[in-house]
RNA sequence: GCGUCGGUGGCAGAGUGGUCAAAUGCACGUGGCUGUAAACCACGCGACUUCGGUCUCCGCAGGUUCGAAUCCUGCCCGACGCA
């Protein structure tokens, strides 16, 4: 069981109201969508994640086939049980991993660049570490240098044995540094992967398609075409989308022109509190981010006026909440000088408090979106 | 009182005649982070600087030496042992 119902659309915008329906639940959209990669939003318990208005997580095939494993996952019960999350859930494929563990680590870079990207990439260059094949990727793990390969029938293969509501076809997730040849090879890789993951799709979970493309146009709307027009009950649109927040708009929206409109997109990786606009405006019905816990661990606070570094000495004598706008239980109660002290002391509360107060203050701006476009603001 | 070992930058701790403004770690500061190899990473951390350097610096005071954090003498302080 799994339905889309767009309940209404903007009259300004490609922005639209709705609801995605799984058998755990409801999503009401547009959403956002925290990271759990290892079964959990780090340091916090499934109940706050909860309590905090998170809808829907996103947790990690690649990360959870190397522990615990599938197969342990499965016999507990499925990722639900394991992690006591009564919500929807999403299961990423593991094709992030291709880029970030692949040329991200290589070159040191993220999926998105702050400037125009002098590209380099090109076509047939394999990463050090990891060797992409048209079957699927060798990986190397960093950490303990064991060998695991991961194709789309692999993928599928993990993400139904975890049970997730939602999962993703496998795809490349492009170097922001590829090159114009390397991009489309690798996209037509990932459009063959696609056609592959949803022949060896067995189950019931709603299977989304990913579209790629990097900054360019012509190759984003092609793959839009393609991705659109296989049997997918939901898009992802991943890979990078430019270096600044305009193109990522324009990308996203000639993007979802082509995409069948009744059907879900989900925009993989994006989600910084001023993208969150963009991405509604722009057709995005659900969207990721590690951003609120990522940082949260190393002190950034983001807020109402902006993010700022708790950790900052002035704050070590601010009684002040973190955001005096803000209705978290964490701002009700604890000021901004004690979450310092935490922080600077290196106790896992300042972590998870700052965590906590970001992902609620995340959901809650998602929520407005939701009052904007009700309102006919977006 | 005698003996032994030791006193190095905010802290811990290397160095034991030149290559030392002094390793390394911590702390501190700044910057980074957008489908999480991330409680992480990069850079800075004596002062001044026209960025080439200049000055001050290894408990204190003297000395040896072309040259001392490093060797010698005295003093101060600490730990341990013996009285």
């Amino acid at each position: 069981m799994f339905e889309f119902k767009i309940l209404k659309k903007s009259k300004k915008s490609r922005a639209r109201l709705g609801v995605i329906k799984t058998p755990h639940g409801e999503i009401e959209t547009p959403a956002f969508v925290p990271v759990a990669t290892r079964a959990t939003v780090r340091t916090l318990e499934s109940d706050e994640v909860a309590e905090v208005g998170a809808q829907v997580l996103i947790c990690n095939t690649y990360h959870l086939h190397t522990a615990p494993g599938e197969k342990l996952v499965k016999k507990a019960g499925g990722l639900h049980r394991f992690m006591q999350w009564k919500r929807p859930l999403m299961t990423d494929s593991g094709g992030f991993q291709v880029f970030s563990l692949g040329f991200g680590t290589d070159h040191g870079v993220g999926k998105i660049l702050k400037e125009e990207p002098e590209r380099k990439i090109p076509e047939g260059t394999q990463p050090t570490n990891i060797k992409i094949t048209d079957d699927g990727v060798h990986f190397r793990s960093p950490i303990d240098g064991e060998a695991l390969f991961l194709g789309p029938r692999e993928s599928i293969r993990i993400q139904e044995a975890l049970g997730a509501d939602i999962i993703f076809a496998f795809d490349e997730c492009p170097s922001p540094l590829a090159g114009k040849e390397y991009m489309r090879t690798s996209l037509e890789r990932t459009h063959r992967w696609a056609g592959m993951c949803i022949k060896a799709h067995k189950t019931k979970q709603a299977l989304y398609g990913i579209v790629q493309g990097g900054n360019f146009a012509p190759l984003r709307i092609e793959s839009a075409k393609i991705i659109g027009a296989m049997p997918f009950q939901g898009f992802g649109i991943g890979g990078e989308f430019g270096y600044d927040k305009r193109s990522l708009k324009k990308m996203l929206s000639a993007v979802h022109a082509v995409l069948p409109q009744e059907k879900p997109r989900h925009v993989l990786g994006v989600g910084h509190p001023e993208d969150f606009p963009y991405i509604a405006s722009a057709g995005g019905d659900t969207f990721d981010c590690i951003a609120p816990t990522h940082y949260a661990r190393r002190g950034v606070i983001f807020t109402s006026l902006g993010r700022f570094d708790i950790r900052n000495r002035r704050y070590l004598t601010d009684q002040k909440p973190l955001d005096p706008k803000c209705k978290c239980d964490i701002c009700a109660t604890y000021s901004r000088a004690y979450i310092c002290h935490l922080l600077r002391a290196h106790e896992m509360t300042g972590m998870k408090l700052a965590s906590y107060h970001n992902l609620h203050f995340f959901n809650a701006q998602a929520e407005k979106l939701r009052t904007r476009i009700k309102n006919d603001e977006l």
